[in-house]
DNA sequence: CTAGTTGCAAAGAGTTTGCATGGCG
DNA sequence: CGCCATGCAAACTCTTTGCAACTAG
């Protein structure tokens, strides 16, 4: 049985602020701080549980950099629910992954593995086609 | 000027227990209870020193999933360039994946999409074995 | 004896939870 | 009017630091 749910003016204004700022490298206090100052009524613990949902919906990636760096959100730009991301960390560009050859490795993962993958939250990191040229790997 | 080393029985005692558990997913404070239960004298304190140390060192790796689950490490000995990280978003539980298929789909990234994965850095999300039952995704 | 090592206690940061209040439908 | 959302304060977790006692060489 699922949750009702109610659509907030909070949850629209974590998701828009994101939105309006592609790109940007902002962790969940850097959110609660910029809407304070634009005088919107929200709290810290409301902005963490918007991302954490944004995330699970797919809107949103949180990346870490390493364990003593908060985690940072950005908008995917992207709505369609099954769609993979991937990205860079050398520029931080994003990409949308959807071919047959994941789709096969999710399935392969079910049923051999026995994991359920949940592709909205899931996020390939490595070197995107320009970076790769000046990295040695 | 190099700092002298004393060679102790602790340092020896937690590159063992990592030697002895290959491919195992274990945190610092799995390797302290264990010890512990194995009736080492040491703290916990030490097994974080001596495993940043052997991280430094080149002999063990270490594995940060995300946010909120502690960092793991392994033997570099057992070190497959090729593991991935799968993490349970039910309980948390992390395993290791690595399988052809996720190999043949690193290549085909690689060559058809142009990215450059980095095995290390990625993390699927998903429902493991137990969790799936109790879930409708 | 000297200097590195140990480990308890406490600090520290980011995030989550308990719970009473407020607001959507 | 029932339930979910909100947000403050407090709790929690993982990791690091301070410091006095210990110990290898």
């Amino acid at each position: 049985m699922r949750k009702k749910t109610y659509v907030t003016v909070q949850k629209d204004t974590v998701l828009n602020y994101l939105k309006e700022n592609p790109g940007r490298h902002v962790n969940a206090r850097d959110v609660y701080d910029e809407l304070k100052k634009q005088e919107e009524k929200i709290g810290l613990t409301t902005v963490y549980r918007h991302l954490e949902k944004l995330v699970q919906e797919g809107q949103v990636i949180r990346s870490v950099i390493d364990e003593n760096t908060p985690a940072c959100y950005e908008y995917t730009g992207c709505e369609d629910s099954h769609c993979y991301h991937f990205k860079c960390i050398r520029c931080g560009r994003i990409e949308h992954i959807h071919c047959d050859e994941i789709t096969i490795l999710e399935n392969h993962l079910n049923s051999e593995h026995n994991f359920t993958i949940m592709p909205r939250m899931t996020v390939f990191y490595g070197l995107c086609e320009e970076c790769r040229k000046y990295e040695e790997v």
